[in-house]
DNA sequence: CCTTGACTTGGAGTGCACTCCAGCAGGAAG
DNA sequence: CTTCCTGCTGGAGTGCACTCCAAGTCAAGG
């Protein structure tokens, strides 16, 4: 559904993109590498899906590896159609700690399955449309309205 | 018009809308066999997704087969993520006649390319995702974000 | 007759997820 | 020093796809 590439980052995990310096990111580079505007990650934060991000002495946020291991996490859950209200739970979770992780676990899990389910839905669909796609394919009777 | 809208009984699969026969029906009935409420199968009217439903003496809408048809292609193209304004083109095609089959045929399977590859790329979140939950699946110790 | 109830209209309101903006601050370059 | 650039904040605005509503109409039942 994104309709956001930029150059490079993509996929495959950020942690790929972390490891170069282990020194804190600027809120620009983190924009590029995920693809998300530096209003949506100032908004994430806002709206408590990330964790107070350090800030240098200017105020300004540094993001660190965990920051970006976040994100990621965030991005797929998004695109997999997860309601931020949902993911605010899973923040409010982790930020809980140790004693919540088979709540995180199970959020995921259900997560997961709903996705399964919806891709399940997106085949069927698709089914109806390719029938109409068929319909149309090499023949021009059809019954007049 | 053409083969859009009434092509024979395998165009859509509204035979599962069209429980009896073809005596036309009220809005509610439509809502109830479509789940989209009175108010939206009004909108999609108004927007145009629908050619104007014949009404009764009283001018109420009277839905017939081919309506049903009609919307039953909408409710996938939704479904699958196709937003209002391409329907709106579709629908303006399939008004237009005839003529427009290979533009609409090819709206159609420009679409289904776009579920497949949005279908993949959920496939590639759920990788991360269930990482994730493999990280939480017996171990306490794992990178919790 | 009146009431009930399903339906009509155009327009206003809602929820979601951003997105934009005015106004200000600190650091670096010239 | 000034200028530029990047960033900060809180709050307002946007686009999408509905969803709700007030006020009115019609047909049938009591």
């Amino acid at each position: 559904m994104g309709v956001n590439d930029e150059p490079d980052v993509e996929t495959c995990g950020i942690d790929e993109l972390v490891p170069d310096g282990d020194g804190p990111l600027p809120i620009s580079r983190v924009a590029e590498l995920t693809g998300l505007s530096p209003d949506t990650l100032r908004w994430y934060e806002r709206v408590g899906l990330l964790e107070e991000v350090t800030r240098d002495s200017a105020g300004r946020r540094q993001y660190v590896p965990r920051d970006l291991r976040r994100l990621t996490l965030l991005m797929r859950l998004r695109a997999t159609g997860m309601p931020v209200s949902e993911m605010q739970h899973y923040a409010q979770l982790a930020k809980a700690g140790d004693p919540t992780e088979p709540e995180r676990k199970q959020l995921l899990e259900e997560h997961r399955n709903r996705v399964l389910s919806h891709i399940a839905d997106l085949h069927r669909d698709l089914e109806i449309i390719n029938r109409k796609i068929a319909s149309y394919r090499g023949s021009q009777r059809s019954v007049p309205a």
